[in-house]
Order: structure tokens, then sequence, then C-alpha cells
DNA sequence: TATGAATGAGTCTTCATTCAT
DNA sequence: GATGAATGAAGACTCATTCAT
């Protein structure tokens, strides 16, 4: 005499555990996706997962915390995105591997900058976000962790400098990547491989310093 | 023979010229700092502004044509304060320049971060901004171009390498600052002069570079 | 396992199938009579059928489809009750046939007279309207086939001229019962019976010819 | 020291004697022709007049007043075009002359039509018409009185017979003629010619008389 | 627990009317 | 009297949230 299943529920494999819960998060994960977060409605949501409108409410708080699961779901996968571009320490060249993790990042914060606007424009949202993110393992720093990492293990070898900071480093390279990443969102229709050279010429120039020698 | 002017606008002294047009620009912009634009209705600028709820639609012929204007009023003003703190070529160091120079930029996006925020989410408004700066002498442009003048300027006195691509270099530099400036954003708490050092750390890596000689 | 019923809806007795679509369109129906079409608010007609403002937009695409939807109902209505007023053929005299289907059509008339005016007023409206008449059996034609049928069958008993063009005489007297109808809306304080005189007389005219034999 | 005029009113010869009152009523009875009288706002008005928004109140009480005053304007000018349509009696035939005053009859209703249902559709506008018309020499009266004094005379001549009323004679031509122009209204891409045929139709039956001799 | 219609506060926008100039 | 910007009361419609079933 369990409680009744949504009707989506219903139709799934007997093993398959998913919850309604889970079911919601990633039905609004793929539609923030395809639309934005400014023009979701609760009811577009529920449409688009099969269930009624009135569920959510069941589940969460309100759609902001839906809304919230669907980000932190949503930033969860692109850290192990990013994870997997995580260059090895001694393998080809410094430069070569931290571009072609560039590009990795790059595109990763471009799918992030549209989300992350929407949570920058919504200080309470931004708010829950930001302590919720910081209370998994290494909270935001995990994103940035890998490469810190990376470059500290080529500190080792001798192929980066010793007396850098490599949290500096890794700033720097972020930001090379986001302001690729952004001038992206603004120009759809530019030439894509245009700002891939652009990248490129940005991370040689900060790894090999615009200072005259 | 003139009409009458809004009650708000009646107790300004005689030689003020503001129009009614500007105040509400003015509003607007005031309410877009303290709120985002998000969370902005017709009514609350009509309130803020001291005017009627429809002398909006007297002046402009949407909600959204206002707030563009506030935005781009908003974005002119950052241009100027940011030409204001150039570095002059040949003075003091090229990174204790940059630095300063880095600390202004990074203030001026962490102000420009929310609005951009709020244009990202909202894409018929970020296209017709696009359009309008760019009719503007230099568009977005000229952000970039007193700082890669700078640069080429220090080419030429040998104190910026002659073989750098400056446009990456500037590249490089407003990343940094972005990334310094959205942190101070999502920790509206933290430690500003920490964030400074970091800022400081981060342009000396870029223009040292981290590659071991 | 149901969602819940509007208020409204909810003390009716059980087996009432009226659905709350059904309860306003009728709800509007009443209205568009009380005070025509032109001064109508959605407010007024959610008010007047006891439910909140916003379940209007749950059954009908916007308000126009609602009022629609009445004005449709009302004309079916009146095809209705105006096929009951058909004459049998062969009983009576013609004249007497023809001036009582005439006062029940000129009542009819001056009751659509009004909607009518309405939809004259808004050509979208009228054009939805027209087209969705058009779809139910007969069209706009049902209205006019009982006399036409009538008459023809008269032609056949040889009480009407065979050489008349029934459609034209059709048109004769649906002309003159609306001008009657008319003269009834334009001045509501007129003596009833002197209008049907007035009707009487001129249907005695239009049957008889007024040419001099 | 006459008080002063309005820009428009400027320009005119010297000798031009119409008011501003007039103007606007003219340049309403412009729109109302062109846009129906539901979707016209005094803005529209003021602008294809050529005066300010406010000058309307003025010279009218308010924007009733002023679209009363054109539609009286227009219901004369219709009279005068009707008047000037009326046959002559003893010319030609009786059924030719009343045919011919049929088809100029249609079209100054279908012309009528349009207005006549704004006014339906908002009965305190209506009633002040309906007084205002009565006001004048022979009320609404006079529009039908051209065609009776017709009938009478050729009743006259014993071209007509002399037991026929010829009020209800009127209605009976009136009506048909509604009735075409009715559906030149609501088909606006009908054959206008085959309309023609049918009141021609329509009006011989009236005449001929349908019943069997 | 799921359902989905009902709720009603809130949004942008229009427009007749007013009134200082 | 003329001007035209200011006024503010509606209007249609949206949508997060509730709740009887």
């Amino acid at each position: 005499m369990s409680p009744r299943r949504a009707a989506v529920m219903r139709d799934r494999p007997a093993g398959d555990a998913t919850t309604l819960r889970d079911h919601l998060v990633a039905a609004t994960d793929q539609l923030l996706d395809a639309q934005g977060a400014g023009n979701l409605t609760t009811r577009e949501i529920a449409r688009h997962a099969g269930v009624s409108d009135g569920v959510l409410y069941n589940h969460f708080a309100d759609k902001a915390d839906l809304v919230l699961a669907a980000m932190i779901r949503r930033y969860g996968r692109l850290v192990e995105r990013l994870e997997e571009a995580t260059p090895r320490s001694g393998e080809g060249t410094v430069l070569g591997n931290v571009q072609s993790y560039g590009w990795a990042l790059s595109r990763v914060e471009a799918e992030v900058m549209l989300h992350g606007a929407a949570l920058l424009a919504d200080p309470p949202l931004l708010h829950r976000f930001w302590a919720e993110i910081h209370r998994s393992p290494f909270g935001i720093d995990r994103l940035r962790r890998p490469l810190r990492d990376y470059l500290r293990d080529e500190q080792g070898r001798g192929r980066v400098s010793a007396d850098i900071d490599t949290d500096a480093a890794v700033t720097v390279v972020f930001g090379a990547c986001a302001m690729v990443a952004l001038t992206r969102r603004l120009n759809p229709t530019a030439d894509g491989s245009e700002l891939d050279r652009h990248l490129d010429a940005a991370l040689a120039a900060a790894i090999g310093g615009f200072g005259a020698s």
C-alpha cells in the first residue's frame, strides 16, 4: 500500500530508483539549457517533465528551490567535464597543455555564463547557490584545483617557474578563457576558430610573459 | 503656450535643463544599481522618479527602451571612468602601471557585471544594447583601446616585448581583473585588500610569465 | 485524484455536469445581454460568474475566444427558437402564416441586433464568428432555409406565385422584420403592438404587392 | 486682440469662417470612415486634425460629444445623398424607379451600418444621437419621407395601388435594401453585381407581390 | 501522494482627461 | 484660447502557488 507514484514514474523499469525529485531536477536542467532561466515557468517544467503542475511543491519549497537544485546539478556536471580535460604533467609542453585545457574551459565558461547571469541577476538565489556549493566537497575551489595542481606538478618538474603564485596563475588562465567565452556569447555569429586562435595567443602571452626580458 | 511640467520637475532651479526623460533614465539607473534589472517594475520606476505610472510611455516606446537607455548611460560613465585611469607610458614600471590600471578596471567590471548579467539573461535587450553600443564611436572596442595603446607605446620604448600580440595581452589583463571582480561580487563580505593583492599577483604572473625560462 | 472544482461549481447538485467552461459562457452570455459587448471586461465576467479573474484563461485562449463562444451559443438558441416558429404549409392563409412567423423573426432580430452590432464593430471577432458559424450545418443559410422551404411548399400548392424567386422573397420578409426590430431597439419605449401592426401591414404590402394591377 | 487661433486655422484664407470646432468634427468624420468608431483615440483625432491633444475639451464636453457631432454630420450627408436619388413620379416604371433608388439606398445603408453598429453597441451614445437627430427638422423620418412621398405621388397617378399603406411599403423597401447591405458588409469579397441582381429580384417580388392572384 | 483547475496579486500598457505654461 | 506633457485609473493577461479530489 505504498503511496501513489506519478504517471511518468510508473513506466520505469523495476530497478530504476530515480525519484520524482530527481526527475524534476533533470527536466528543469534541460529546460534551463534550452531557454535560459528568465522565461521558465513552473507549468513548462511540469509539462516537460510529464507531471502535474502541483507535484513540484511536494518536493521543493518553491520554484527557486527547484531551479537551484537544477543549477547545482548542472554545476556538478560541468566540474566533471572540466576534470576530464585536466592535462597530465610532464607530457607535451606546458603551453600546449594549458592551451588545450583552455579550450575546454572556455567552452564550459560560455555555457555556465548564461545561468551564472541569471544567478547574478537574482541575488537571493545566488546566495542560496553559493551556500549550497560550498557545502559540497571543495566548494567553488574544486573548479580551480585541477589546473592549480597541474601547475604545481609542473613546478616540481621545473617546467613552470618555481616562484610563481599558482593561484594567481589559475586566475589568469580562467580570466583569459572567460573573456573569450564572453565574446563567444556576445557575438554568436563570430568565427569560432578565430576566437580559438585569440585564446591561444592570450595564453601564450600570459605564459611567456609580456615584460621585456 | 507650453504644456505643464511634471510635478517633480517643477521644483527645480530655473537654469536646470534636465528633461523628464533624463530624470527617468537617471531614476532607472539608480534602481538598476539597487536591485538589478530582473525585479524592476514600471511602477517602481515611476514611484522612484516621483512621477505617474504612465509618463514613461510619453518618452520611451516601452519599458525595455527605458532600461536600455539607463544601461547605455551607465556604460558611458564607466568608459569615461576607465579612460581616466589609463597609465602614461614611460612613467613608473610597466607592472606597476598595469596593476594600478587593473584595480580601476576590476572595480568597473564588478559594477558592470550585474547589469551585464541582466543583459545576458534577456537576449532581445542584449541585442538592442549591442547595436546601440556599436553606433557610438569605437563601440565596445573603446573599452579595450586605452590599454592596448598603452602597451603598444611601451613596446615602442622597449619596455614590453616587441613580439607580443597586444590584443591578446589586453584579453589577459581584462580577464584576470574580471575574475577578481566576479569574486568580489560573489563574496561581498570578502576582504577587499586581499583581493587586491591577489589581482596584483595575477597581473605579475601574467606580465612576468609562468613558463620556466 | 481529480483537481478541485471552482467554489461556484462546488455547490451544484451531484448530477450537474455543467462544466466551468459552460458556466463562463453562460455568464458571458447574460452580461452580453445586459450591457452589450463593448463595455465588457474580463473582471466583470469573472465577478459575475463568481470565479477568480484568471480562470478564464484556463478555458479560453483569450477574452475574444470566450465572447465568441457566448455569441455562438446565443446564435444557436435563436436559430432553434426560430425553427419552432416555422409555419406549416397548407394551413391557414399564406399571409397569416408569414405574419405570425414575422413576429417571431422580428423579435429574434431585435435580440440579435445588439450582438451583431458588437460583431460588426469588431472586424477580427466578426471574422472568427463568421468562420465558426459556417462550420456548423447549413451555416448562416440555416436561418433563412425554413422560410424559403415553406414558401416553396406553398408554391407547390399554388398558394404562392410560381414565378417568384423564393430567395428574394425571404430577403423581403427578413428585411421588413429587421426594420421593425431596429425601430424596437431604437425606441425601447415605443408601443409594441403598434409596431406589430406596422409589421403586419408591411408584410401584407409585400405579399399583395404595391403595384397597381 | 482676439484670442489665439490654432496653428492649423491660421493658414486658412481670410474669408474662411470654418471654426476649429467644425474642423475637429470634419477630422473625426474622416477617421470614423477610415477605421470605425471602436479604435478611435482622441490623440489620433488631434493628430489627424493637426491640433493639440487638449483643444478638443475647449469645444466639446468630452470625446463622446465630438464623436456624436461627427456622426450627426455624417448622417446629414447621407440624407442629402439619398434625397438626390429620389425618383420622379410619372417617369419610367415604378419598378425601375424603386430599383434604382434601392441601389443608392443599399449603398447608403452599408455605409451607415458600421457607425450604426457602434451606436447600437454604446447605448448612452445612441440615446444622445437619437435625441439630437429628432431635434433637426423631420428627425429620422426625413430619411423615409422622400420614398414615401414618391409612392404617394404614384398612387395619385394610379401607378401604385391606392389601398397600400405607403409607410409599410417604405419599410419593405428599406428592409430589403438593408438585408443586401448587410450581406455586402459580411461578405466583403462577395460579387457586388450578384447582390445588385438579388436586390432587384427582391424589390420585384415585393412590388409584384408573392401571393398567387 | 499526484492531479490540474482555481486563485488572485501583479505586470505592462493604453488612453481620456487635466492643467501649468 | 491653444499647447502637449503629465496624470492615473482601468484593461487584458501571466503565473507561482494552493487545495479539493
